[in-house]
DNA sequence: TATAATTTACGAAAGAGTTCGTAGAATGTT
DNA sequence: AACATTCTACGAACTCTTTCGTAAATTATA
């Protein structure tokens, strides 16, 4: 079930080591969509789409260096090494809005949201859910707002309707 | 006043010549903010935020290739030239939310969305005009859903109720 | 007018990312 | 066993971006 994350995560926010580069991030997909894998499987994989062929060995180099750089770690037990994704995507995904939001939109999370589902491609279910969590954020926010006011003027306190 | 753009910008959508780098943007963010400028206004701006100086002739190289690239336009008529952008910021801030979208969401723009939402740095107020604007879009799906379905079995229609 | 400051233009260096060729080792095939 | 295939490792070339030094021309200042 996609939420979106609480206060806590705010705070937590990570500072991603390395931020994956445009070959590094196609690999990655792969490898969060299908698991561990090998080379030969990942170039492959790349190859299935595009039109223009990328080299086994291109692909191995990056590889390589995904894994000196900790975005990939790897089993060496068998000839054919197994690559693991080592960092999630959802931190991935944060690491690059986060950048955006400030090079892009100045901070504003509003606009990048707004040019987001202004690119059309956003179902009226979609927007539906996404309206859903809104409403259960602002209903989230109303609360602590009423919360901390109550520990003010401390009083009787309704629950909230939903 | 801020709209989710609409269903036209999507067919129309026009693939940028160039995609700014990151030096490109913190130019365009001072042009865009301020109106044209000349190379010394821009290297001042950057200068004013940042710790660490960046040459005038660094900005005065970028912004030359920026002009070659048909990303900036220059007045040349007095010594000292004028630079003003040749890129609307919501077009360019299409170009990287599309990117974005395909690279790292797999095109969902929902994903992206709630990622956005999730990093916390959206006020309760703006929340709300999200939720506005969605409510906006989402009854816009509902009267063309209508209007499409009336095409096919004509029959009396409602005019939408805002 | 002589000197200093400003500006443009040019080029080159440095770094990051991507691509691939080649070599050598390990494995598979006939 | 001989040959072919697969895989890793290494290095080099190439592009793109960023940075700045230097030179030459113009403008400002003493």
């Amino acid at each position: 079930m996609l939420r979106i994350t609480t206060r806590q995560t705010i705070s937590m926010e990570k500072t991603m080591k390395y931020k994956p580069t445009d070959a590094e991030l196609e690999i990655l997909q792969v490898l969060w969509q299908n698991g561990a894998a090998t080379v030969r499987t990942i170039n492959d994989a790349l190859n299935k789409d595009n039109d223009d062929t990328i080299g086994y060995t291109t692909t191995l180099k990056i590889m390589q260096i995904m894994a000196e750089k900790g975005l990939l770690s790897r089993d060496e037990s068998n000839r054919t090494h197994i690559y693991t994704a080592e960092v999630r995507e959802d931190e991935v995904q944060q690491a690059f809005v986060s950048k955006l939001m400030d090079s892009v939109f100045r901070g504003s999370a509003m606009k990048l949201v707004l040019q987001a589902l202004g690119s059309g491609k956003t179902s009226t279910s979609e927007l539906q859910q996404i309206r859903a969590l809104l409403d259960e954020e602002l209903e989230n926010n109303a609360n602590r707002t009423a919360e901390e006011t109550a520990a003010h003027t401390p009083s009787t306190r309704k629950k909230s309707s939903k």
